[in-house]
DNA sequence: TAGCTACGATGAATTAA
DNA sequence: TAATTCATCGTAG
């Protein structure tokens, strides 16, 4: 793999193709003599002796590379000669991918040469230096025309190094009022041209975007093509590279040599954060609090039509503002930072999203390496195996003052304290830690422990110095090592590996509820790495939970090191306390639910649910508001039976119609749903029957939403909905589940309230 | 261009009575 | 027709 850099200097942009990288193969031991014959004149290599652990234990030698093109020059030569090479764990990830982005922090010395206008640098040699991000950023947003499939317009807002600037070219005749920084531009090919001589000027290190390359720039590249002219968005005009990334489903990548593309979606999702809709409308009124200039998304594309034939001023502000949305998104989510970091850990691109796996290898390899070991090669036809985190039955009811108390990263802290890790598990010696399903863990010889702790004292720094964005890297990386390690895409997947993890940690949970109840609380349930406890009747809960939290701490430093002679690095935090809280049924048992609970935090007054109905995104509007009060009114003592009653009146009177949509996802194509149709499948399947007779296309795809609503004649998509609501779905269906679930506990139910009110004869 | 398991609710499909 | 199982989705951790 080569990388090529740009890099500002003095006599304008340097060039840098670098591929200077440590690369790596084997080759049997007994024909080193053969194979430096061959290669030494030709590269420059060295081998080192190394245990072997897999290839039938014969002994071999690694070869070291300057570069991944050294490596593939000596692999050929090699094949000739018949000496076969071993490629266990050889890979193209370039821990320098990511100071292309970082002016000013990468010291490069090499012989320059001019070349077409450009420095170029060969045989250089990069050296990263203080990280100092310094970046120009260039959101991008385009217009299309829906009817006649052309461009109307490309907004850019550039910020970060070098100042913000604002831009929009559009296609058709001057308008006056449309602001210094609109240029017009008299037909699509013009337009494209301005565009890019503007953008080669501005020369940005990123251009980020709102569903940037499935959309603006698929868009572009596609009308450029169609148009004859060339499409070339990256540094020094080059094209930008698409790659169709098979696996299923069918999803779109493309590179800018020398920028990165940072699409604004996916960069949220890899951070955790979590929206119920990823619109740019959504999104920003969550994070921002305020939202596009255009509202009525479903007549959005005809409005942007009638726009430009008559207010062309108007849509450029529009087209002008969700560029600025996707840059103030980007700045309040600290997405760029988040980027940069997460690619300086992991060593891959910036653009990447998912790669735990070669994450994985990125941080380990290096160091098995070192401790003379080949790694496996990834085997195909295993099942991925072991259990998962253990949940404690939960005990139902209503609640006052209680406690959670948590361990702060549980996964992490147990693979650093017991020693779990690939090479500790098959080296042999005499000191040892015992794991699960027959594993144990050698005592010094353990590279994952190291490079958690490691992890974790960054971690510690980035808080101490307010580096949100770097601690969220963090975090991601030291948790996506116990899923790693249970896939068998990992080349270091074992059960035993995983169950060493999970089972220690139903242990550590189950222990720790003994000790609490032991101590006189009761712990009334409890998920994988948390506890809750009750402290009922208690006098002061949070001194209390304090002083438990520091026992149990406590205990298990001192147990560790009795039992094992180990130094304890779990850490039980008090996290929550709850002045009210209710823990629901199973419906229709007795039995307390797991992963559902609700509960008002002591102080704030706020409300926390989790997993109930008001969190999840297939149920009705009506459902989650009603739970919601529902709680508020329950957690304060007042009465419920009225509001009960009123709503379920609201509802049959038509009152509530706007509240009583239901959306759920497409997770396969509509025809793949075989074994059975569900409401939602039904409702879109409805719609697209109607969208064909009124000869339009098909508009339900694989993971779109479908929005629908519940009438007399059943699902209906709720654009094409001509049914009668039905009422009593809703009130039975989600209204008598939430309100049922609370009633239960006075002996009631939703149905009773409703039948009082009948007059009895 | 391969992180994981556990759990609950609903409604459709299937089976028992 | 009632009871049970299965398919599907979204969620907790």
């Amino acid at each position: 793999m080569s990388l090529v850099f740009w890099l500002a200097a003095d006599q304008g942009p340097v060039r840098c193709e670098v591929t200077g990288q440590e690369a790596v193969f084997f080759i049997e031991a007994a024909r080193l003599k053969e194979a430096e014959k061959l290669l030494s004149p030709r590269v420059s290599w060295r081998a080192a002796p190394l245990n072997l652990h897999s290839f039938g234990k014969r002994p071999v030698l690694a070869c070291y590379f300057a570069s991944q093109r050294q490596l593939g020059a000596a692999r050929a030569l090699l094949r000739e000669a018949g000496i076969q090479t071993y490629e266990a764990d050889v890979r193209p990830t370039d821990r320098y991918l990511m100071e292309r982005f970082i002016k000013g922090t990468v010291e490069v010395s090499g012989l320059a040469v001019r070349k077409q206008g450009f420095v170029e640098l060969v045989n250089p040699v990069m050296r990263p230096a203080s990280y100092e991000p310094s970046l120009r950023i260039a959101s991008l947003d385009i217009e299309t025309s829906v009817s006649t499939q052309s461009l109307l317009s490309i907004a850019i807002h550039i910020t970060g190094q070098g100042g913000s600037e604002k831009k929009v070219f559009m296609l058709g005749a001057p308008v006056p009022d449309a602001g210094d920084h609109v240029t017009f531009e008299p037909s699509e090919v013009a337009l494209l041209e301005a565009f890019h001589a503007w953008f080669a000027q501005q020369d940005p290190d990123l251009i980020i975007g709102w569903n940037l390359v499935g959309f603006d720039l698929k868009y572009l590249q596609d009308r450029c093509d169609h148009l004859g002219i060339p499409f070339r968005l990256g540094r020094g005009g080059a094209p930008i590279s698409w790659r169709l990334l098979g696996r299923g489903q069918e999803r779109l990548y493309a590179l800018a040599p020398g920028r990165g593309l940072l699409d604004g979606i996916e960069m949220l999702r890899t951070a955790t954060w979590r929206f119920e809709s990823y619109s740019l409308e959504n999104v920003a009124r969550q994070l921002l609090g305020r939202g596009k200039l255009i509202h009525d998304v479903e007549a959005r594309a005809q409005e942007i039509e009638q726009l430009h034939q008559q207010d062309k001023a108007s849509l450029a502000a529009y087209n002008l503002e969700d560029c600025v949305l996707v840059s103030d998104i980007f700045e309040r989510a600290g997405l760029i930072e988040f980027a940069v970091q997460r690619s300086r850990l992991t060593g891959l691109e910036l653009e990447r999203q998912g790669g735990s796996v070669a994450a994985f290898d990125y941080l380990y390899l290096p160091k098995l390496h070192r401790s003379g070991y080949v790694a496996p090669v990834v085997e195909d036809g295993s099942e991925a195996g072991g259990p998962g985190g253990y949940v404690l039955d939960s005990k139902p009811g209503l609640y006052r003052h209680l406690v959670v108390l948590d361990f702060k990263s549980l996964y992490p802290s147990i693979i650093r304290t017991f020693r779990v890790d690939p090479l500790a598990m098959i080296y042999e010696d005499d000191d040892r830690v015992p794991g699960f399903r027959g594993a144990s863990f050698s005592r010094h010889q353990a590279l994952l422990p190291g490079i958690i702790e490691q992890l974790w004292a960054a971690r510690d720094a980035a808080k101490a110095g307010k580096r949100e964005a770097e601690s969220q890297a963090i975090k991601i990386i030291m948790n996506s090592f116990y899923g790693v390690l249970g896939t068998p895409g990992c080349r270091f997947f074992d059960s035993r590996l995983v169950s060493s993890i999970t089972l220690r940690g139903h242990e550590i949970l189950q222990r720790t509820r003994d000790l609490i109840e032991a101590k006189g609380y009761p712990v009334i349930y409890g998920d994988t790495d948390s506890v809750f406890v009750l402290m009922q009747e208690v006098a002061d809960p949070d001194a209390e939970a304090t002083e438990l939290t520091a026992y149990l701490n406590a205990w298990w430093q001192q147990h560790l090191m009795d039992a094992y002679r180990l130094p304890c690095h779990l850490e039980l935090q008090f996290e929550t306390h709850f002045e009210r809280f209710l823990m629901p049924r199973v419906r229709g048992s007795e039995k307390g639910s797991k992963k559902r609970y609700a509960g008002l935090v002591a102080g704030s007054g706020e409300l926390i649910f989790k997993g109930l109905e008001t969190v999840r995104s297939d149920w009705s509007p009506l459902a989650r508001e009603f739970q919601q009060t529902l709680y508020r009114r329950l957690f304060q003592d007042e009465p419920l039976e009225p509001y009960i009653k009123q709503l379920v009146q609201q509802v049959e009177a038509g009152a509530m119609d706007d509240k009583l949509v239901l959306r759920r996802r497409l997770r396969r194509p509509l025809s793949q749903y075989t074994k059975n149709v569900p409401p939602h499948v039904k409702a879109a399947k409805r719609a697209d029957e109607i969208r064909a007779a009124k000869g339009m296309a098909p508009a339900f795809k694989r993971g779109g939403w479908v929005e629908y609503v519940m009438t007399q004649a059943g699902p209906e998509p709720r654009q094409y909905a001509s049914a009668p609501l039905d009422y009593a779905f809703y009130i039975e269906r989600q209204l008598a589940p939430i309100a049922d679930a609370v009633l239960v506990f006075r002996g009631t139910s939703l149905a009773e309230l409703n039948d009082s009110q009948l007059p009895l004869f």
